[in-house]
DNA sequence: ACAATACATTCCCGTATAGGCATATGTCTA
DNA sequence: TAGACATATGCCTATACGGGAATGTATTGT
């Protein structure tokens, strides 16, 4: 069997870098595809493609203006991403604490 | 061009489930292969091969005891991700405090 | 040295890419 | 209605994938 499909879920949409720029890019504010393009240096229908995933796995909206179609990240897809990330936390954290500690105590003993 | 090599960086590498469970089991305390294969009910070259990609990308730290090797999760590869998708989670914490307005106004009105 | 145990690696296969290019679709304007 | 503009889709290719089965390698005990 083959990875999983990059529209099955949001861990393997991000899994490619241009489509975490892209999220990056659309975080802020919705944008119309060709400044996706622009800004990014990727070739339109590649960007449309990445953008396809994208709202597939619902990491982005898209509202049509006239000619042009708006995106915009959609974060609350990305907070799955989040909290299973989240659930490390505490391990780096606790490693952190404890440099922290020895630290002191070095320095307690200078 | 296909997709990026799984063991080109963290976010290739957990796109697959399989091996964000094997991050989970591991994360709170090292474990032989054997007792992956046996929690996760996933035969054992698979879980080799998953451990191998992990391994690479520095998500699992390895330890020999004598004909078993110990694999544990380590958290401090993760943190990349966790940061990553840090940044969007303003944006869900603004939804969410907009809901919560919306909700407040709508009461008070009641 | 040999057998058993614990893992890792290799090969094969069907599948899902991502990019490049051409083309189709949808929308506005003259 | 025709043409320009904005975006989406289809086709092709090379490549990476993950599972299954078989085999290789390291370590231990006898």
């Amino acid at each position: 069997m083959p990875r999983a499909a990059t529209t099955s879920d949001a861990f393997n949409a991000v899994a490619e870098p241009r489509r975490r720029e892209i999220l990056n890019l659309l975080a802020l504010e919705e944008r119309p595809v060709s400044e996706i393009v622009a800004r990014l240096g990727i070739e339109q229908p590649s960007v449309s493609k990445h953008l396809r995933v994208l709202r597939d796995t619902g990491l982005v909206h898209a509202r049509r203006d006239g000619r042009q179609i708006f995106y915009r990240t959609n974060a609350e897809a990305i907070r799955p991403l989040h909290e299973w990330t989240e659930t490390f936390a505490r391990f780096w954290r606790h490693q952190l604490l404890r440099i922290k500690e020895r630290a002191e105590r070095k320095s307690r003993v200078n």
